[in-house]
DNA sequence: CTTTGTTGATTGACCAGTCAATAAACAATC
DNA sequence: GATTGTTTATTGACTGGTCAATCAACAAAG
């Protein structure tokens, strides 16, 4: 039975089970157990590949956040010229790969588990400090002094977009979200 | 050593106990020994007074959630005029009470619990209709038609900055905060 | 002596992590 | 191409520990 080359197909299918059991029965009460039962295999299997059960969190961390990031860079890449450069950003939060319940309850869970684990504080300071970063560059050319508050601001929109999204009772509207802050962003660029 | 009349006491040191718990160790790991022992009581005498550890995260939610109500009513009692009430929902989500790490941390575990329990979610729903529906009632004056989209907008800013000050280095600024979130708002009434 | 407060001890369940054992695939040697 | 050994994949069974919840018993106060 046993077939070689598993342990990245392994790995993976962990990963994604993690984050669907995070998502499903909350951070409270995920085992190691459920995590490998979903991903068709034993515990003691889980264990041989990630060692233990934080690791298991930690990969499926980087891999929601590595998911996202590919997702920016693509953007940016497609993106001429400032106004475009921001409008892709702005959007890049809310694309459909990354704007399903499944992967908005996983950052939420992430949110918390950042309070209290240095290592998830870190690895969410990286990507939202790049976040704002990105953002005030894209607005130097349009806004001036003004672009890394402004940028601030729209990081901070996106984020309570993305919030009352996930606790919302309809399906969540990528389109709808970006555009309320591609609307609240040109009005603060229309006041001196 | 039994005093009488003890229950109101003990329940309240519970409950400020659950909250400390869940901000200082993270929803995975609170246990209700911790909890108890943190009260200054045995895990048997918690268990008398809630019933369940389900019950106990319930009553801090209510308790959270009911400081906050609490303060939302005393702001606008002492508003005059729909600018002032506006100011003062948007102020009051920014007290010193409210917007202190404990609290914060409080906040978005029960984000993530209210994605997963329904009497969670549907607490939490009340607050934030509420929270929309009073934005929306005291910018009817100002802004008409837009009343309620803005004060969508205004209530996922409030969100979103509570977030980025919860994951930040520094202590959170509450005044900073609600100038952020007024300054927005600002800027998108000025455009027609 | 009943009500209220309180706890230590106990129970039954469950969980993370370990380990020994098995089985296939591969590789080298004869 | 048969033999032998090595690596990789995989699991069932086990362990040490912990936790939520229960219970019996005790102590004060009315």
């Amino acid at each position: 039975m046993p077939k070689l080359g598993m342990e990245p197909i392994r790995r993976d299918a962990l990963i994604k089970a993690t984050i669907a059991e995070i998502a499903q029965t909350g951070a409270l009460e995920v085992t190691v157990s459920r995590i490998a039962r979903r991903a068709g295999m034993s515990s003691a299997l889980a264990h041989h590949y990630f060692g233990s059960k934080d690791a298991m969190f930690l990969a499926a961390m980087r891999h929601v956040l590595s998911v996202y990031g590919a997702e920016v860079r693509g953007a940016l890449a497609a993106a001429d010229g400032p106004q475009a450069r921001v409008q892709a950003l702005i959007r890049a939060s809310f694309t459909p790969t990354s704007f399903r319940r499944e992967v908005i309850a996983a950052w939420l869970n992430f949110y918390v588990l950042a309070q209290t684990r240095a290592d998830a504080a870190r690895l969410l300071g990286v990507y939202q400090r790049r976040l704002v970063s990105n953002l005030g560059h894209a607005l130097r050319p349009v806004a001036g002094a003004r672009a890394r508050p402004l940028a601030e601001g729209v990081a901070a929109m996106i984020d309570g977009v993305y919030l009352r999204e996930a606790l919302g009772a309809g399906e969540p509207d990528g389109r709808a979200a970006a555009r309320m802050v591609e609307d609240w962003l040109a009005a603060q660029l229309r006041t001196a």
